[in-house]
DNA sequence: TGTACATCAGTGAACGCGCGTTCACTGATGTAC
DNA sequence: TGTACATCAGTGAACGCGCGTTCACTGATGTAC
């Protein structure tokens, strides 16, 4: 290790730690002895735990907004003035991610494991951290999706945006587990590309389903 | 009190405090003093943690199961032999979990985060105690959906139900964060009745779109 | 070039705390004879 | 009917353990003069 390398060896035991048993069953000590480094440098070089868990965010989500940032002026670009369609938005959106460079094989489906947990996990702290540093790019995101589905109500468009998160975050999160299954049970090898390439069509038919809403009458 | 109502009154505490911090955030301190009761009586009536969680998920969901078991079998009847639609099915098993009866408003949506926890935390034991406990209904579920979308694959199939178990389950388990931000930000009030209305569309135009899989040439 | 000092990454051991669990005990109720 | 014993729900206090964090310290490298 020529320079320092503990600040690296700790972030990555502690995104796979994290994205194995989640925020609060994972302990320094764990972590600590996956990279192996010193109990108390997580303290030295990052302050806190829930500090280690923002910056374990931070390495990822910084690049990717910047680079979907850049996608969607080029899609805006391409699109010469209209707005781009919903399924463009979403293509971009997985491309990004699937194109963004990994520290190994894995590298995405950690990743979308942890905004699962971040999600679920009451981890208030990261939530508040999330919302500070990446409200713009998300914003843009948001503002895409609407431009993608006018003929959707603003109270139809937003829990439509929520299923699609849901059913994003919770795939991905246990892609490893739902991978492993199928394997076993079809023997049918699946990559994460593989499964964003079944989500689309699935999230873009259910976004812009026709909307029958009634409500059966129940007693 | 005039019998023994401790055991319920810990499985009340326990229930709600699982479902707002997630199982390792809630320690048995928290859950008997919001129950008003001794902290050994856990150990004393449940023998330890991990048998009080699996004994709050066995309360709801036995019930439960007996009750989708009854309307599954109307269903059927109704139909006369032919497969009943995904449809169907789908009202069915929403209307089934809606028609509970609970012991507060907050009843099914409190469930549902629970479900969805199960699925996120790493709790071994849980999802043991579930796949040994509840298989017979959940296969039942799954030959159902199965019937319903004749036209999928099997591969097709067992993606897309995971992406609506993870769109229901998301969408649930946050479900008073989403409703109070509605609220907050288009002064609408929102039901979780209506948000399975919502959602059953979304997932059935989901689970039924058109595959054109066709993966983006990437470098 | 040599010396004094500052900075920095990292360390080993301990700190206090909250955790799940255990244990000896109490007091009320039921049962046998 | 009265007494002895068993069962059961519940209790108060303590147990050992693993946790995140702190602290005094080391040793290597850089900087000033």
């Amino acid at each position: 290790m020529a320079q320092s390398d503990t600040v690296d060896r700790i972030l990555n035991a502690a995104e796979e730690l994290f994205a194995e048993r989640g925020f609060s069953e994972t302990s320094l000590r764990m972590i600590t002895s996956k990279a192996n480094v010193n109990l108390a440098a997580v303290n030295y070089h990052f302050g806190s735990k829930n500090a280690l868990i923002q910056a374990v965010f931070a390495r990822f989500l910084t690049p990717f907004s910047e680079t979907l940032d850049k996608a969607f002026d080029d899609l805006e670009r391409r699109c010469k003035g209209e707005p781009p369609t919903l399924q463009q938005t979403l293509w971009v959106l997985t491309e990004s991610a699937v194109r963004m460079p990994h520290r190994n094989e894995k590298g995405i489906s950690i990743f979308m494991r942890l905004l699962g947990l971040a999600y679920t996990q009451s981890q208030g702290h990261l939530r508040k951290f999330l919302e500070q540093e990446y409200s713009e790019p998300f914003g843009r995101l948001m503002r895409l999706l609407k431009a993608g589905t006018p003929q959707l109500s603003a109270v139809d468009r937003y829990w439509r945006i929520q299923f699609m998160l849901g059913a994003t975050a919770f795939t991905m999160s246990s892609s490893d587990a739902l991978r492993e299954i199928l394997e076993n049970k079809l023997g049918i090898d699946t990559t994460v590309q593989e499964i964003a390439a079944r989500l689309v069509p699935f999230l873009a038919a259910g976004l812009q389903a026709d909307d029958p809403i009634s409500v059966p009458q129940t007693a």
